[in-house]
DNA sequence: TTCTTGTTAGCACGAATTGCAGATTAGGAG
DNA sequence: CTCCTAATCTGCAATTCGTGCTAACAAGAA
């Protein structure tokens, strides 16, 4: 039982309550990542957007998911350094990185609600974000072909990877 | 006890180790790094970094930083899309960061290393990274004082759970 | 239909980081 | 100590990702 993103015809009737105009760039937006359930740059969904509406503008692709983020009817997620990537799960869960591909995959993660850090207790604590770092099946068995190896801790890698 | 970075003339003996060269450069980076314990970026580096070298090149540090990260001897944090931070603890931990001020404070986590992804069994997991967002003490105090609060979740996400 | 606003497109701009190339220098050989 | 060569440094151009701005445009209420 996901959460995933609003309908495209629920979000209409969100933005419409909130005094936002329901435009045909917004439509298609809603509906490609209502359909969308990988985690896109807004590159991506630029271009997924520019097949079917071609002379849509990127300007409006960024103003549409800052705007439904900002509504929380999105999550952004932030990792290793690369493009800004959208979530249309909304479901309270975390994420694994292929060090190799950059591949995201969404996982659930019991226990990590339990977490608590030691060292911040002057901190008001909010919210709390895990990301595993590793390598899927399919990088791995070019791996082995290669023979590389996986090396433990290598964040200049992973910021190469990002890009 | 925490692990901090190499000592200035060990990483000068590392780097000669690997065929590198212990530049005045980069001397005076290893030193200002060592004695660093908060997270700094790049460019801040640079300015601590100019003020006792005057001429020293924004392209060195970054350079400098480069290496030093693929050679393990520091790490990179990045949080929310801003400008990347090194660590220079190299202790097994994580962050909190200040929703508000942007500060991000070293924790120890109990029971992080034993967190389990449900949904990525294909992956060969190789690191595990843990984030907490909050409000430090002193933005909490400004928060009273305006009288805003502490935004929860989502305002999608707290309705669909409290469903 | 008309009017009022919110929106869009497109480009310039900005921050962060890297690519490039010529000038410079660390460090080993002689 | 001097010389030599590869590694390094600096400065700037280029790149990537994203936002600010504004004139033209269109959604939706009256």
């Amino acid at each position: 039982m996901v959460f995933r993103m609003q309908s495209p015809a629920a979000l209409a009737a969100i933005y419409r309550s909130m005094g936002r105009k329901v435009t045909p760039q917004r439509q298609l937006l809603f509906q490609l990542m209502h359909e969308n359930d990988c985690h896109p740059t807004a590159e991506a969904l630029f271009a997924e957007a520019s097949a079917q509406m071609p002379g849509i503008s990127l300007r409006t692709v960024y103003q549409t998911l800052n705007e439904l983020a900002e509504m929380g009817e999105l999550q952004f997620i932030d990792i290793g350094g690369g493009p800004t990537r959208f979530d249309p799960n909304l479901d309270d869960h975390h994420h694994v990185v292929c060090i190799d591909c950059g591949q995201i995959r969404d996982v659930q993660v019991s226990g990590a609600a339990a977490l608590h850090p030691s060292g911040a207790e002057d901190f008001v604590i909010n919210e709390v974000g895990v990301v595993f770092q590793g390598v899927c099946s399919s990088c791995e068995k070019s791996r082995a072909k290669s023979g590389r190896s996986v090396r433990a801790k290598s964040p200049a890698l992973q910021a190469k990877v990002s890009k």
